[in-house]
DNA sequence: TGGTAATAGTTGAAAATGTAACTAACAACC
DNA sequence: GGTTGTTAGTTACATTTTCAACTATTACCA
């Protein structure tokens, strides 16, 4: 099983980076859908909650650039877990204001310091420096 | 909306990966979704076939870290387009070896220089050394 | 040998995702 | 005020993915 062509997949960044994505989330996945069965829309529509407090679904959407119809549906899951309050707007009734309730809150604390420490570990791979430069590149590739 | 807590999710790396392979890969998903209605899975087992030139259905899992009913199916398809051959092992009939059929190689040739030409307009957002570092690092994080 | 374990690959059902069509509420314009 | 257009969010259906169970073949070993 010898190289035939001298195109080289690990030099394709889109393939590079869904390769890295999907390695490096795995174990923080086991964590989030092992205690509490979430889904990575899950997770991230919680995280957004806690870390802005209040906002709409058209808000996460643009915020994760997620599609709506998963964010729909994320939210749905964790409203039924009671993780977060729906409020739909007085004045305009087709906004709906989300909110983490306590017990969705003590759920992102638990998950914040398990990212954090998941984190630690991946970046133990790496120098500074390239960690410096990995978030930078990353967050420019992250705009379309 | 305004930030309450100190998590900032553009410093997760498993986050801002998966940002940043989503959106890295939509325009080339065009190309090989809308040219030959292939799915992700498939341009890689294609990729891996024609850079290896023969392999097994096992070798493709490996090497893409992929998992096996993946292949599986993405083999099936490609097979029913004759993109591919399927040749049964003589002396363990277990294993199956793949090949390019001439038609599949044309088909990789064409997704190859659009390839190559995704990764130059993604590259024009980075330096020189971010390059090399991003590689080097990408490679890092994708051995679990 | 024969019986158990291991391996390559497939299949079916359940879960998740993508796409498009839909509802409900508001805006704008005549 | 009534028609038309927009926007936020949901739902339905088709496509993909996941997970577990399955077949077929070979390996191991008493």
């Amino acid at each position: 099983m010898t190289q035939k062509d001298d195109f080289d997949l690990r030099e394709f960044l889109p393939y590079l980076l869904n390769q890295a994505a999907e390695i490096s989330s795995q174990s923080f996945q086991r964590i989030y859908k092992g205690r509490y069965g979430m889904l990575r829309t899950e997770w991230r529509v919680l995280f957004h909650l806690a870390i802005y407090e209040r906002m709409t679904a058209k808000d996460i959407c643009e915020k994760a650039i997620m599609h709506k119809t998963k964010v729909s549906r994320a939210v749905q899951r964790l409203g039924h877990r009671r993780y977060l309050q729906r409020k739909p707007d007085e004045k305009d009734r087709r906004h709906e204001w989300l909110t983490l309730t306590s017990q969705g809150r003590a759920v992102y604390e638990d998950l914040r310091a398990h990212a954090r420490q998941h984190d630690q570990v991946l970046m133990q791979k790496l120098s500074t420096e390239e960690i410096t430069v990995l978030r930078r590149v990353l967050n420019a590739l992250s705009r379309p």
